[in-house]
RNA sequence: GCGCCAUUAGCUCAAUUGGCAGAGCAGCUGACUCUUAAUCAGCGGGUUCUAGGUUCAAGUCCUAGAUGGCGCACCA
């Protein structure tokens, strides 16, 4: 991308087209000629009888040069165009990506109409065209156009069919993207699909969704630093919602006993290829279940999306790959399997000390760590030892307490939490809990983190009485679950998280 | 935040040691009534990301910046 991409090489003000590159001046002067000739270049609408699919669909089977009296009018955007002297032919294009070749001769459409056929239509131009069916000597089904016209000009040449887009240029321009590549428009319906999957799940299950608020005046239920931004009328400063689960657990404390939530979450931090600004959610709350039984939901959540939308839990991923999602998904326990991986025993009275030194031993540099604790350095030694090498679908429980301030201690284990995070090809694509409702401890818990943010952790959480004074008043035992949409998206289909996007934020040019 | 690499025509990309900025597709003109990445003949199209600098001469070398990709760090 050489030039603006709202307006590549256009001053918005440019009173005169003489600037503009040469193919979209001539794209404006054919928009004035079909004008000039009372023609609409923007008609309001077409006559449209058909849709491609629905042509390819009934009339798929002839044969070639096999030719009916039935009439359609099916529009579509220009895709191919090869103008042979009295014969043309042109290539329509929904937006599901289904094609319908056109077949405009001198002796259907008159000579005035086919010369501005030549002269007027460009790839990219959404064309109308009226005609029989029939297929093309060379067997290619096609619609014998006795008419056409115009239904809406593009100004813009459409970039090349055969090769992709520059991964910034997709990003930029996804509406192009969308146009060019079949995988982006696969993309959109997967996402879709996969949304509606979890929905209907839920539903069936009993959940309600809800939604909760994305502007907090304090932004909880998460380690993660906020977006901030300014409410005029009350004068204070707001905070976009890092996660929506304090709000979800009042729905629980009032009596929404089988809830959820998909929505966007906004996190102030970095972005690359896992991680976007903005991502969407999910978060679903259970009264009287627990960490196992949230488990079970969240695998067959994963597993009926994937066997819903691509027919089997075995996904064949962009690099052509094949991912196992089936079965019953491993439990791993983390001090269990760090304990084997270091062949010594880890608990939660090893001691700092020993930790940071095991640390040391293995390499780990722990200079841009702050706030270590125990429990945040049995995470990273977990991690560095199993985390990275684990690839198919593994819940990991039972995590150190510190680190996990809204979940409630482990019913036999002592100084853990009952708490997994669901690893898929190597990242982590959910977390589940035994909810904490004991409003005292979780008071014990908030002073703790607030103790961390006095400390300077800025990602630590603050005290929120309001959300305690609901649990105060009783929140039954539940288990939650998080999962990331667009991890999910990411697990399903093995793309980077920008492309599971629609529109990802892209950092402003110049 | 740090490091490495990239940015050239509408799109995708070349350009040797610092020596006239190119190709394919797209576009324009013409030919062609069965093409399908049509073909044939001809012709246009450039702020080489931006701003400085070195040099007789810069796409190429130097400095700073912008955007993107990858790795590391942080994070989900």
């Amino acid at each position: 991308m050489t030039t603006d991409p709202s307006t590549p090489g256009v001053p918005d003000d440019a009173p005169e087209t003489d600037d503009l590159p040469e193919q979209l001046r001539i794209r404006r002067e054919k928009r004035e000629r079909l004008l000039e000739r009372g023609v609409e270049a923007y008609p309001v609408g077409v006559p449209v009888t058909h849709t491609i699919a629905a042509v390819r669909e009934a009339y798929g089977h002839l044969e070639a040069g096999q030719e009916t009296q039935d009439v359609v009018g099916l529009a579509g955007r220009v895709v191919f165009l090869r103008n042979t002297g009295k014969l043309c032919f042109v290539t329509l294009q929904d937006g599901e990506g289904n094609r319908l070749q056109a077949m405009l001769s001198l002796a259907e459409v008159g000579e005035e109409s086919l010369a501005d056929f030549k002269s007027d239509v460009d790839l990219g131009d959404h064309l109308f065209v009226h005609g029989r069916v029939g297929s093309s000597r060379r067997g290619e089904l096609s619609v014998f156009a006795g008419e056409w016209r115009m239904a809406a000009k593009s100004l813009r040449p459409l970039p090349v069919l055969h090769k992709d887009l520059s991964e910034e240029a997709r990003v930029r321009q996804r509406y192009v993207d969308l146009i060019a590549r079949p995988a982006a428009r696969d993309m959109v319906r997967v996402r879709a699909g996969v949304v509606r999957s979890l929905r209907e799940n839920f539903h069936r299950r009993g959940f309600l969704e809800i939604e909760t608020p994305m502007l907090q005046t304090q932004a909880g239920g998460a380690t993660a630093r906020p977006f901030s931004t300014h409410m005029n009328a009350f004068d204070i400063e707001l905070f976009l919602r890092i996660a929506p689960e304090l709000f979800l657990k009042r729905a629980v404390v009032g009596g929404v006993e089988k809830v959820f939530e998909i929505n966007r979450n906004f996190r102030n931090e970095g972005a690359d290829s896992t991680h976007s600004p903005e991502f969407a959610m999910l978060e679903a709350y259970e009264a009287y279940g627990d960490y196992d039984t949230i488990g079970a939901l969240t695998q067959d959540l994963v597993q009926t999306a994937a066997q819903e939308v691509f027919g089997s839990t075995t996904v064949t991923l962009h690099d052509g790959s094949e991912y196992e999602l089936g079965g019953e998904w491993p439990r791993l326990r983390m001090y269990e399997s760090l304990s084997q991986s270091l062949g010594e025993e880890i608990t939660s009275d090893t001691s700092v000390e020993h930790l940071e030194k095991l640390a040391d031993r293995l390499g780990i540099d722990l200079g841009n760590k702050r706030f270590i604790n125990h429990g945040k350095l049995v995470e990273v030694l977990w991690e560095h030892q199993v985390g990275d090498h684990l690839f198919a679908p593994t819940f990991v429980c039972d995590f150190p307490v510190e680190t996990s301030p809204l979940t409630r201690d482990h019913r036999s284990a002592k100084g853990q939490v009952e708490k997994w995070d669901l690893y898929v090809r190597g990242f982590e694509l959910g977390t589940g809990y035994s909810e904490l409702v004991d409003p005292v401890i979780q008071r014990q818990r908030f002073e703790a983190q607030a103790l961390l943010a006095a400390a300077g952790d800025d990602e630590a959480m603050r005290i929120d009485e309001d959300f305690l004074a609901a649990m105060e008043h009783a929140m039954p035992p539940s288990g939650g679950m998080g999962m990331g949409i667009d991890r999910l998206l990411m697990a399903l289909t093995g793309v980077g998280v920008r492309e599971t996007i629609l529109f990802p934020l892209v950092k402003p040019q110049g």
